[in-house]
DNA sequence: TTGAAAGCGCTAACAA
DNA sequence: TTGTTAGCGCTTTCAA
């Protein structure tokens, strides 16, 4: 008895054998190239439905001239994170209008899990990657890139030159977020930060001390607390910061998470009505929550098409100096950031 | 002057060629195959690291006698949807664990399109796809699953057999949800529901209807609205609800969205206190709000590795039956689905 | 332990 | 308009 399903995959050969062509005629039609008469066209899309064959893009591209895969990778921190997959699903829509598509993996802010999942894509020959860059050294981002692949970094910048990259306005904003706070009449406005590694977070808080700067107040060092990763160690902070002799009368937190423990303790000491906040990174609902939050908004869609503009320009041999673009985020007041100072 | 740009990438046998051994020696040092003398083995490490070699994937898998690309497809109807990125992130998490990697795409519940994209995964050879059908017929899946490519569905079954799938206790849960509400006196209990045609809207629908039997309570037809896709549409329905003569007091709201835009009504209305509220989906912050939302919950992860496991399976050459692996979702008290019934 | 020859499925370069 | 030959970078098969 025959195994039906021991079939071997039908090959060019055995279509151009099945419509008595060869097989550079069946590449022809296959690939829709001129130089193929009307009737073999049918002849050989016939055979081709008949067999069931499918075109192997991995032979092509080896052999092709210009060896395209039409597949690029990306490299984000954690593709189940909102911001990322926001990022990852922009890209996609650019992809997609090219016919390429997407080779997706989460580096979790670990270098040497970020060197792997590089060479994994390198070792498929994607024709350009689109890369948040893991903390500390970018060795092997900038060896890759060496190499001539095709890369742009977005959310945070190369520490070597030669590459594209896609940040937002951290600096600004932040700076925005604590001018608006201080002309409230707040004085005593608190910093919570995410990881000091993190040159977003480093931006943040740069723009914060700007921020104090150019409204006239001075530093008071002990409102301020880094290294915040994740919600929990927040919430620790902000329950000191509001036990202190002189508590902030406002708060600014410089990423979601943050925000989001920030919350929790202003909520259990019933603070959320008296304690100005203003966080960095909207999220879902945040207009729902009483008071509603007011927040600096990136435009994680932008930021996307941005990043998967410069890879595909230069996919398409764009050799152009390296560009730094810089998308604008925007505060959205809700609420939470427009509680005034209680009177003293 | 020499370009530098234009160097051609090295290949086996440039590494050959430098080690003074034969191209097939470097394969088995590459490969780390045994039956090459730890003398030779490094000097190919040394003339490949010299040359700056990088294996190329494409090339070996299409010689090798597996054919295997060391990729998966995974086809999801959002990639930027939090629950398409949470299953996303755990067929990743596990597909790293065998040195695949993930071909990732959104199909946006099209068929012409999820055709397509699967179309491009084939061409590339996947081992295997991780599929979200679209609505409607599933004739491209059926197809490519005959081809004998292995294959997962989540969140909805297949319509045809010979495949596996993972969903969740849509219809179980759904019915717990109701009796929850009908056990703290609810006699008029609403449903609002995403769109009919998809598999699980039915299943909850169904899950609500066993409820209301089993609770021993009349089904009001006017207390039923589906096709409500996204928080729009969700906020019409509601409110044309609630300005019923005999309005519901108590809402189940089978998808996330869905919930959201009847929350918004509640809240507009002043009713969120009094109104009792059970929503299909986590969501984030969903136990900051006011009263804290009361959610039937997916284990989101729990499904993700449940299809990794399954496709790894079949990739692997498990050739037994299909399965269709339910995995358990539960019921998450905060607040907002333990509110009683006014008094009357 | 090592290598020579053949060929995976396709396209480039040329010829007819 | 169509076909022939060679070869992309690698692994298989088989021989040394």
């Amino acid at each position: 008895m025959d195994q039906a399903g021991e079939r071997r995959e039908p090959t060019m050969r055995d279509v151009a054998a099945l419509a008595k062509v060869s097989t550079k005629t069946v590449s022809r039609v296959i690939n829709d190239l001129p130089g193929a008469g009307a009737e073999v066209v049918e002849r050989v899309r016939a055979a081709a439905r008949t067999l069931g064959y499918r075109p192997n893009l991995t032979a092509s591209s080896l052999r092709r001239s210009d060896k395209r895969s039409a597949t690029i990778g990306v490299l984000f921190e954690d593709l189940s994170n909102p911001f990322d997959s926001a990022l990852l699903r922009a890209v996609e829509d650019r992809a997609r209008h090219s016919g390429v598509l997407v080779l997706a993996g989460s580096s979790e802010d670990d270098q040497s899990l970020q060197r792997e999942l590089l060479v994994s894509l390198s070792a498929r020959r994607v024709d350009g990657v689109v890369v948040m860059a893991a903390g500390g050294h970018q060795d092997a981002l900038q060896q890759e890139r060496e190499r001539g692949t095709p890369m742009v970094l977005v959310d945070r910048p190369p520490t070597f030159g030669s590459t594209d990259c896609v940040t937002t306005t951290n600096r600004e904003s932040s700076r925005e977020a604590v001018l608006q706070l201080a002309s409230l009449g707040h004085r005593d406005i608190a910093f919570l930060g995410d990881r000091r590694t993190l040159w977003t977070s480093q931006e943040r808080y740069t723009g914060y001390l700007e921020g104090l700067a150019q409204a006239g107040l001075t530093l008071r060092e002990e409102l301020v607390r880094t290294d915040l990763h994740g919600a929990d160690l927040a919430e620790t902070a902000a329950t000191e910061l509001l036990d202190l002799a002189s508590p902030p009368t406002a708060l600014f937190t410089a990423q979601n998470l943050v925000t989001v423990g920030a919350m929790r303790v202003l909520r259990a000491r019933d603070l959320h009505h008296h304690t100005a906040l203003i966080g960095f990174d909207d999220f879902p609902l945040a207009d729902m929550l009483e008071p509603a939050v007011t927040v600096v908004r990136q435009d994680v869609p932008g930021l996307g098409r941005k990043a998967a503009e410069l890879i595909f320009a230069r996919i398409g041999g764009d050799t152009s100096p390296p560009v730094h673009a810089v998308v604008p985020a925007s505060l959205v007041r809700r609420g939470s950031g427009e509680i005034s100072p209680a009177r003293t």
